[in-house]
DNA sequence: TCCAAATTTGCTCGCGCGAGCAAGAACAAT
DNA sequence: ATTGTTCTTGCTCGCGCGAGCAAATTTGGA
């Protein structure tokens, strides 16, 4: 062959190659990379110098063929405009590959694609699916339960009541309550809460409980109105048309959102657009406590998430072969800052 | 059994059970699934009504391993820090996924660390590699090139001189003379770079360009100041002690940032520690124009790049199956605000 | 030194699918 | 009806590895 190329890439070294080369079997070399197998010192030291020469690393995916194991997981998110995501990629992306687990990142459309994203998901072996989003019906997730070829369904940062799915959230109950006293002890009177995107599956009780903390001590409900997505920019102009229809007579003191995503957008409304100050004039709360939140433009009074913990969690559930409740709700720490 | 529990999930529904429930061979089977093979209607139409009644979807697995094609790529990213990052991968996860591609996703926790996420992708047999971050050196490039069992390595929104490498980038040169053609007509004639981490694989000519730039026209190289990662709160602390340094009588009136992140922190001390007006007393620029630069407390000018364009173009080079330059520079478009 | 137990190694078989070829069916033209 | 052509179907073999067992080797105690 006159003509021959460099190819194009390396033809596969497979465990063949280095058994030949350390002088032992196939099945040797391939143990010598579980960490769990029998093997003794000698061999081991053999494959791993032959395998080193080679450049030979065993290929997951044919294991995962031939042991239904596959060390995956599939990580399915919408709602990319919310700053928080990000973190909470960086944390899951870090921890879990700490762990040994590979992640196929799937980004959920919206609320038609839920179930197509699932399915895709399957199509690969992954050993669970994490489900961070909100765009999760309990039809769709049903579905996915029944054709499914994976073993968990794990819902992260929101708590879920479908019996089939592991959540692993904050308790939002617990969390908004101190909120909601926090605001409370602070004085101010006339709240407006701010809400996301509702879905029938996964629940955030953050709305409820803050209206009936309000309810049981003031013996009235709070207004509250609903931003379609957790978009700074569409929180704004929701909160905008609101209280312009409220008119300057009836503002409220504070505005209690549902995270950090709706606060921003709020706040940038109220100091830019209404040229009011923020607490003086309208407080604010979010919750995430996302790294903008301590930005000097916000300086937002905030719930952290212990979300390093809420992951390690996972890795736990995630290795663990048992069929039982594996459900749980963290606490976090409410984070006061200048804006409430 | 009568102590028979529901199945943890369900057992595989492979090609051979559609087979038989269709009345075709398994082979028909895999054929109905894939749009190139040939199948005539009627045994396409007996098999989607019996893969439908069975829930069995192809796995794709098993798929890779038999054909060598995985239809997956590894996406290598560092730098969670930048908000910008998010928006790429909206865009990626988005357009990918609508052409069929899987997206491995990897955290390259640091700069010792991309060997060993270049290897740990390459175990699971992807097609390609997509670099979206800073820490690549060229030998870490080399050794995965060598040891790679992926067809393509493409570095997305840098370039890069790697021979063996695909970049698909914006124009840096053409964008930041335009952006320094801007500053100058705007006046301004005493700038400071503010530069990100500098890598040896993956070019940013932001940097050089502006140097020139101003070096031509004004015989003067304006300083520049480097800011170890893309991080809005470490740009801060930079642009405090360098601006400290400096002194009230001779600070900048612009500061030109290479990216969005930089110059938000930027922006963040200029007005609220050091009390600035801006573009009064110091402007600013950045570049990538994501989702906050048009927030009410930045109204950044800076440059968009085109990213939509370029992921479409990324798709097509996923698709080419040619040995031939790949590499391309596209033109974005700069957009004027408030802050410069 | 010898034998039983413990450890290590090799092997058969199969995971679910695709490449590529050979056999079969369908169709058109003579 | 016959032949050649095209389309469709079935099949052998193998992708790289692991489960689980059998054979080989090592270990330790009497």
């Amino acid at each position: 062959m006159p003509n021959e190329k460099k190819p194009p890439f390396a033809e596969n070294v497979t465990a063949d190659d280095v058994a030949i080369a350390a002088g032992v079997s196939r099945w040797t070399v391939n143990r010598a990379f579980r960490k769990d197998a029998s093997i003794s010192a000698k061999s081991l030291q053999k494959v791993m110098v032959a395998a080193e020469r080679l450049g030979y690393l065993p290929d997951l995916g044919a294991a995962s063929l031939a042991s239904d194991r596959s060390n995956l997981v599939a990580l399915l998110i919408d709602d990319f405009a919310n700053p928080h995501k990000l973190v909470m990629m960086e944390r899951l992306t870090r921890i879990l590959r700490r762990e040994g687990w590979d992640i196929l990142l799937v980004n959920t459309l919206n609320r038609d694609d839920a179930g197509h994203a699932l399915l895709n998901a399957s199509q690969r072996r992954v050993d669970a699916v994490i489900l961070i989003g909100i765009q999760f019906d309990d039809d769709v997730l049903e579905t996915a339960l029944q054709a499914r070829r994976f073993r968990k369904l794990i819902v992260f940062a929101r708590s879920s009541e479908n019996p089939n799915t592991i959540s692993i959230a904050v308790d939002d109950v617990g969390a908004m309550t101190e909120l909601a006293r926090y605001v409370h002890q602070r004085g101010y009177r006339r709240p407006l809460f701010l809400a996301g995107p509702q879905s029938y599956s996964a629940h955030l009780l953050r709305k409820e409980t803050f209206l009936q903390y309000w309810g049981k001590h003031f013996s009235f409900q709070p207004e509250s109105v609903t931003v379609p997505a957790y978009d700074p920019a569409l929180a704004g102009t929701i909160v905008m048309e609101t209280l312009s229809r409220r008119g300057p007579s009836d503002l409220p003191d504070v505005i209690v959102c549902e995270n950090d995503a709706l606060a921003m957008g709020a706040s940038d409304v109220i100091r830019h657009e209404l040229g009011l100050e923020i607490p003086g004039d309208i407080a604010i709360t979010g919750f995430d406590d996302v790294p903008q939140a301590d930005n000097p433009n916000y300086r937002l009074t905030t719930y952290r998430q212990p979300l390093t913990e809420m992951v390690e969690y996972l890795v736990k559930v995630l290795a663990d072969p048992e069929e039982r409740d594996l459900n749980r709700l963290f606490n976090g720490r409410l984070i006061p800052r200048h804006s409430a």
